[in-house]
DNA sequence: TATATCCGGATATCTATTGTCCAGGTTATG
DNA sequence: CATAACCTGGACAATAGATATCCGGATATA
């Protein structure tokens, strides 16, 4: 799984924190994680196109969150980075070789891809159920506070 | 997701389908399924080294389950071709950039990785409840009997 | 007008997957 | 015993995807 997603969710995390309809540029976004700018501005091209960031450009512009924290499931950040395509792709490689019948006579589905997408259906509804609202919930009370202070002091600077 | 998995729970398939103790080959088993022999091989290799296939080297030799069929999870085989690495790893980028803090005073997990492991272990929970028996079952009543004749032929025919 | 920003495309690098090949060891068959 | 069929492990090459950079164009602020 791409690096981009945890990118992608420590940004929208940082966005959430923000006052709603402050921006933040991409490349602050990068210096604040120390990730390479130019890529992460990739990532948050992706979360802008999927409306999970709102994109304000031109000077003291930069990205904000496109709805609200509890809008935004982790699936949606990893289906906006990494595509909605399953991880398990069947090639219907029973329709091959010496035992193979014709196309049409093929009407259950694969028991192997079947079994596998509801592996993934599970997976999905985890990510589903955890938000960037939770994820900011957490934050308030399982980070260290001296961590908190200093996340402050930076943006309130960078922030004219 | 690598295609080998794939090819892997396909092959477990005939395997299971087999008598007891009867091997069949690789290059058989490329042939059954029209992939690679010499890259179905190396997929073969690694589910034998985890103990879901047993190896019988020599002439008449090839591979077959290395335990019953009941034994054997969908989780068994991901792991064995793709390792048991989580998908989601979790870079701790909170410990880097200007809000980052001394390393020993991270006490808390990250939350994203959090999330992001019970997601996945949703997913494993799905693949171990599933196993090479029940797809032979599905296989008994899900397919279509021509099929099933035009396996049967073959095998019989290149097992002497 | 100058600056800071997003956007999209082109490009380069790196890594993992995919795939091939071959030399060695093992076993059944004649 | 010799041969053929098989697995094993390593080296190697090709391909695809992830990672990363750069630049010209558009937009908005000072």
């Amino acid at each position: 799984m791409s690096d981009g997603i945890e990118w992608s969710l420590h940004c929208l995390t940082v966005l959430g924190s923000l006052p709603p309809d402050q921006p933040l540029s991409g490349a602050r976004l990068a210096e604040f994680h120390d990730v390479p700018p130019a890529y992460l501005g990739k990532q948050l091209q992706q979360l802008a196109k999927a409306g999970i960031v709102e994109s304000v450009p031109g000077r003291k512009g930069g990205f904000r969150l496109g709805r609200a924290p509890a809008d935004i499931s982790l699936l949606d950040v990893v289906e906006a980075i990494e595509g909605t395509a399953p991880a398990f792709r069947c090639t219907e490689i029973r329709q091959q070789g010496p035992s193979a019948i014709g196309r049409r006579n093929y009407v259950n589905p694969c028991g192997i891809a079947v079994a596998m997408r509801r592996a993934e259906e599970a997976w999905k509804a985890e990510l589903r159920a955890v938000t960037i609202a939770d994820l900011l919930a957490e934050l308030e009370t399982g980070v260290d506070i001296r961590q908190t202070e200093k996340a402050i002091t930076w943006l309130m600077e960078v922030l004219q």
